[in-house]
DNA sequence: TATCAACCTATTGACATACTAGGTAGATAT
DNA sequence: ATATCTACCTAGTATGTCAATAGGTTGATA
């Protein structure tokens, strides 16, 4: 289940993509248009920011910016900065340890199976897909 | 991610369907067999006793057993009893209470989309496809 | 230098996860 | 009848995550 993070921070990128003008946006304006508390937004935008998806900018006339075109923004790629790995079962997981009962497992061929789907799904999904109001 | 609720109850319907002989198996050999805290599973399947997937009987010679053919239990049946609705936001969780942003959410149809792809795919996988010893 | 905005550390209440502990009730073998 | 084996029941606990809130510091511009 995607929780509040991994949500608003889609809704903050397809917030400053639909609002994109060159210029920095504060966050204030996003978490009003957002009806999202800022306060909260501020933990979301900074692992943004850390995440290399956005910039932020200090000071008056400071806000933040996409660093690429909403094209080049896979869903996926937000969902697991924010979320974790998109990973359904722990032993999945990039650089997990070797599960011992790996080679005998009934289910793991289910999971890498439908894990190869959800990656698939969100990794050619990208933001572009997800605006509405573009000029 | 899929908790070990899951998972174990996942093992335990697999080792009853390998080991089915028409007798009663008791928790016991599975939490041998599984190397899983007996106490634990007990948790385990009492949910799965009370979601009408296997039967337990009491006393000597007493144990579990499916109560289906292992053709006829759905992965995603098993799952969403278990860890809850399988739906990736909560506002698509069955009677949900209705988002007040569905109408305009651009993000919803992806939810809708990837949601229906989730359930084809372990709806049509059943315990049969992870059984590998059969007699 | 006042203003506006990002950025930083910390704390909190509620809930879920993964167990453990100790008992009661029910069915069968002797 | 009773010992034995089994499911079944209630409760507790340590750890972690979620969804926020609170208050302060640094940085850029008018």
């Amino acid at each position: 289940m995607i929780s509040t993070k991994g949500r608003y921070a889609l809704r903050v990128l397809i917030d400053l993509a639909e609002h994109e003008d060159g210029s920095y946006i504060p966050l204030k304006d996003i978490a009003a248009r957002q009806n999202i508390s800022k306060k909260y937004l501020e933990i979301i935008v900074k692992n943004l920011v850390n995440g290399g998806l956005i910039s932020g900018m200090s000071g008056k006339g400071g806000g933040y910016r996409l660093l690429r075109n909403p094209e080049e923004y896979p869903v996926g790629e937000i969902i697991e900065l924010m979320e974790g790995p998109l990973a359904t079962v722990a032993c999945l997981v990039q650089d997990a340890e070797e599960c011992p009962r790996a080679a005998s497992c009934p289910t793991l061929p289910m999971w890498s199976e439908f894990d190869q789907i959800v990656h698939d799904y969100f990794y050619s999904k990208k933001l572009s897909d997800l605006i509405q109001v573009r000029q």
